[in-house]
RNA sequence: GUUCUAAUAGCUCAGUUGGAUAGAGCGUUGGCCUCCGGAGCCAAAGAUCAGGGGUUCAACUCCCCUUUAGAACACCA
């Protein structure tokens, strides 16, 4: 990595003036126009040393270019005030780097060392039909995940399923009033059924009641009410899949809650023997408040006073269940953050039974869907828009955008489709909240989708035309948008390396647009066919190559595709 | 009520965890096709980073207060 190249140059120097500087940290430029990378940590020296940042500056940089190594990688070295050394990198060390990332695999990023990784998103409940609200967890766990496996970690996605609770008993409750054996349930009955009597509930106590035990035999055993869960999980999860297939998330597991209960059983003694449970109301409950706290945490419930289980009891099992059977470093939950407090109360369980000595837990919160009044999105019937009706607006407001779009094959439009939604998102915080404008989402020109793929066929059509047969630049870099767009290339291993440790894939995202942006200002002003000067011509096509090489690669890590033709 | 989270250009968002002159897209205004794909490129205008204090050589970033909005808070998930 290049900052930690000019970073033991600097240490280098350091230890030769027998200067200590803990956080020795060098970083890419905030000012392009001034160097390409920079160190501002002079002002922490200064006040150690107590002397001025730019005595202490002055020194430094002569030690700098003392050392022989200085001169192979930097063409610049400079001091400017208040205090920042300032670093610009030859066009031979630049060019080098660039002929790494060619020759090597994954371009030659610092790979961290490995770890065993669990990874849960997704989580869409059987018996409803997904919801744009469902669209995130789906297209940023899929990205981290496939950030985390580029980056060589052993990662195991689950979808898990929320498939055991009451709302199970209340869609086999309305089945069963409208005489529907199992082997008659459809889909479009689950998703007529499901709302009506979640809403009966709430408006009627008995038959909440009645929903509850019915989920309460289920949980037991009850034969009936098993045959028509499985029916409902079966029609349920192919739908599930189906959406998730288009979008183009997998899941190396396709567990839920319900496969969650053997694991309980198995954790049940080791709670009584740690003695963690305490009866409450009827309850069995596990408290987790700590001394320390600033709030009040609630306790988990572990099992209704009807003997049921809940979520945290399913999601301590399916811990149980992952840390027996796969034994991770980490397990990662992309969840909506309105669950925080929820998996707060599951983390501090693990901690007492013991499991975070060797397991870390991480909840991404990731922001609400809000529609442009900022209120959770709804369609004008109320509902929360189900995915197929938004993949269908998406697919017509593009189809409009451009004539000859008319005749683009199914294919390429679903891609297309799904690289204008995945973007929109992925630039995105993880964190916040978000409007969801269907006029916005659907946008074809400007940082978009669209606008990433129509940069890498662009420049595809431009390769196409020749061939390429070196793998090395010489030692020239010709203008501006030339060497803009290679320093930019080398910001990839930096970029990487922070979406995976922060679990951001918008870091990734908005790299990749300012990389086309580049590419794109490279495109307009350097004109390539028709270059009488072959060595120049030469370069800059590998450059090219390499540019949509990164592209694509990186756009996969968003699980975005490209299509043929646009 | 308690506790969290947020507030950046007209709109929608970035902002590499405290660094130099706060960046994009849309929208607005004006340029650019005898040349590789104009879904593009170049430029202009537009910001008291909610407001006020504090810490620091340095604050959009950390701390405190105020305002506004959202969320969570035991038998739903």
């Amino acid at each position: 990595m290049i900052v930690k190249e000019i970073e033991s140059l600097l240490k280098e120097a350091l230890d030769s003036l027998k200067y200590e500087c803990e956080n020795l940290e060098v970083i890419v430029s905030n000012r392009k126009d001034l160097c390409d990378y920079q160190f501002d940590g002079l002002f922490k020296l200064a006040k150690n040393l107590h002397k001025s940042p730019l005595e202490i500056g002055k020194l430094i940089v002569d030690a700098l270019l003392k050392q022989e190594k200085t001169k192979q990688i930097l063409k610049k070295v400079e001091l400017l005030p208040p205090g920042f050394i300032n670093f610009t990198l030859n066009d031979n060390y630049i060019n080098h780097n660039l002929e790494l990332m060619i020759i090597n695999e994954k371009f030659n990023i610092t790979l961290p060392e490995k770890k065993k990784i669990v990874i849960d998103y997704g989580g869409p409940n059987i018996a409803k039909p997904l919801h744009v609200g469902h669209l995130r967890s789906a297209i940023v766990g899929e990205s981290i995940k496939r950030i985390l496996k580029y980056l060589g970690h052993d990662v195991t996605s689950d979808v898990h399923l929320g498939d055991y609770g009451l709302q199970i008993g209340q869609v086999i409750y309305g089945l069963k009033e409208e005489m529907i054996t199992p082997d008659k349930i459809t889909l479009e009955k689950l998703e007529e059924i499901y709302p009506k009597i979640s809403g009966l509930c709430k408006e009627n106590e008995d038959i909440k009641k009645i929903c509850a035990s019915i989920t309460k035999e289920l949980q037991d055993g009850n034969k009936e009410y098993n045959d028509y869960f499985k029916n409902i999980r079966e029609i349920s999860q192919r739908d599930i899949k189906r959406i998730y297939d288009y979008l183009g998330v997998s899941f190396d597991v396709w567990n839920g809650e319900s496969d969650a209960y053997p694991f309980i059983e198995k954790l049940t003694p080791i709670l009584i023997e740690k003695k963690l449970l305490k009866k409450s109301e009827g309850a069995k409950i596990i408290e987790v408040k700590e001394d320390t706290d600033t709030k009040e945490i609630p306790p988990l419930l572990y099992e209704k006073s009807d003997g049921a289980y809940l979520y945290g009891t399913t999601d301590l099992g399916t811990i149980y269940e992952r840390i027996e059977k796969y034994n991770p470093d980490e397990i990662i939950y992309v969840v909506d953050k309105r669950q925080e407090l929820h998996f707060e109360t599951v983390f501090r369980v693990c901690k007492k039974i013991g499991y975070t000595n060797n397991t870390s837990f991480e909840f991404l919160g990731f922001g609400t869907v809000n529609g442009s009044d900022g209120k959770p999105f709804k369609t004008r019937a109320g509902n929360s828009p189900k995915l197929d009706f938004l993949f269908k607006e998406v697919k017509e407001v593009f189809l409009k955008s451009n004539e000859k779009n008319e005749s683009m094959n199914e294919k390429d439009l679903d891609i297309i489709v799904n690289a204008i939604l995945k973007f929109a998102d992925l630039q995105n915080n993880r964190e916040k909240d978000y409007i969801f404008d269907i006029a916005k989402f659907s946008e074809v020109i400007g940082k978009t989708g669209p606008y990433l793929l129509y940069t890498y066929l662009r420049i595809e059509s431009i390769l196409k035309k020749e061939t390429i047969n070196k793998e090395s630049f010489n030692e020239q870099i010709y203008n501006k948008e030339d060497r803009d767009l290679r320093m930019k290339i080398l910001e990839l291993d930096n970029t990487i390396n922070f979406a995976a440790k922060n679990k951001l894939p918008s870091t990734i995202a908005n790299f990749l647009y300012e990389m086309c942006v580049n590419m794109n200002a490279f495109y307009e002003k350097n004109h390539i066919n028709n270059l009488m000067d072959l060595e120049k011509k030469e370069n800059w096509l590998l450059l090219l190559k390499l540019s949509n090489n990164v592209l694509k690669s990186m756009l996969d890590l968003l699980s975005i595709e490209i299509p043929e033709r646009m």
